[in-house]
DNA sequence: CCCCAAATAAGATAGAATCCTATTTACGAA
DNA sequence: TTCGTAAATAGGATTCTATCTTATTTGGGG
């Protein structure tokens, strides 16, 4: 919420237009779902969103902030943050190393990077504490998925 | 499932040794649970892993399967693959950026690198597919909860 | 102002992950 | 080897996130 106000207007305004643009209704309840994502650098889930707008919107129902959501993620006009995950997946390789990740399928593979491994620990990043792990994530088309092979 | 035989052994090997070394009883369930995930290399979930440890144990719960792989994880001997994601979390920032991710209170604190901003997608990830995006998580514990404030 | 496809509210539903509790078991000590 | 006990398990119940269903409302083009 320590946004600068121009950063928001500014959001705002590329959001109004990118809708009118897409035939996406500029309805009231999605414009302040937004307005609450866009008000805030917390990466906020969609009971605090839900939250927020019920200030405004006291009868908007948490569906509406899920489907709203996902509809301007399709979109590219909000993203989800972290990773894909729909349910836990786990690892046996302690190893450092990263993961390609199929958008498509969800197949996960390993790989390590000579260029990468000698990457310290951002400065931009330890500015925020003591970091302890970087992992980088790479999404794409796997070859199967290219070659159209069932997923 | 095509992983050398050699590194299955060893990691079955490690996994005994550590398990005797923190006190984890070495159950059938979990040696089970252990040998499936460090079997396989496509990251599976807590479904496939059942399905494949009740070859060999037909009356194992999926309850056995989370309990192991949680505490497992705990203990450093497995990992979680992908990202910390208990639920769905937004970003209204559509640029390019990165992440910290405090692992304490699980803030999510975007930055940018101006030396990451010019890495190619490794060759070693483009073997797998196309790559069309690179996200970069650093985890780690962050200044407010360094300092012992509430989460 | 009209019309209607799109969007919403509220409750139902699905599915993943965790919790509860009676029973079993691993393993240290005798 | 046997015993005692805390840890672990099985299976059902429960919680919680996210999606779906359906009747109703509404944005916005014509
Ligand atoms: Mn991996
Ligand atoms: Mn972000
Ligand atoms: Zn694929
Ligand atoms: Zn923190």
């Amino acid at each position: 919420m320590t946004l600068p106000r121009e950063t928001v207007e500014a959001r705002l305004a590329a959001f109004r237009e990118a809708c009118v643009q897409k035939r996406l209704r500029l309805t009231h309840q999605r414009m302040e779902v937004f307005r609450a994502l866009a008000s805030s650098e917390e990466h906020p889930d969609v009971e605090s969103i839900h939250r927020v707008v019920r200030k405004r919107i006291p009868t908007i129902s948490p569906d509406t902030i899920y489907r709203n959501l996902k509809l301007l993620a399709e979109h590219g006009l909000v993203s989800v943050a972290g990773m894909s995950a729909d349910r836990l997946r786990f690892d046996a390789n302690m190893g450092p190393h990263h993961h390609f990740v199929c958008v498509k399928c969800g197949r996960i593979r390993d790989f390590t990077s000579r260029e990468l491994e000698h990457i310290a620990f951002p400065a931009e990043a330890r500015a925020f504490g003591a970091p302890c792990s970087m992992h980088l994530e790479v999404k794409g088309v796997c070859s199967a998925c290219q070659k159209g092979r069932k997923p």
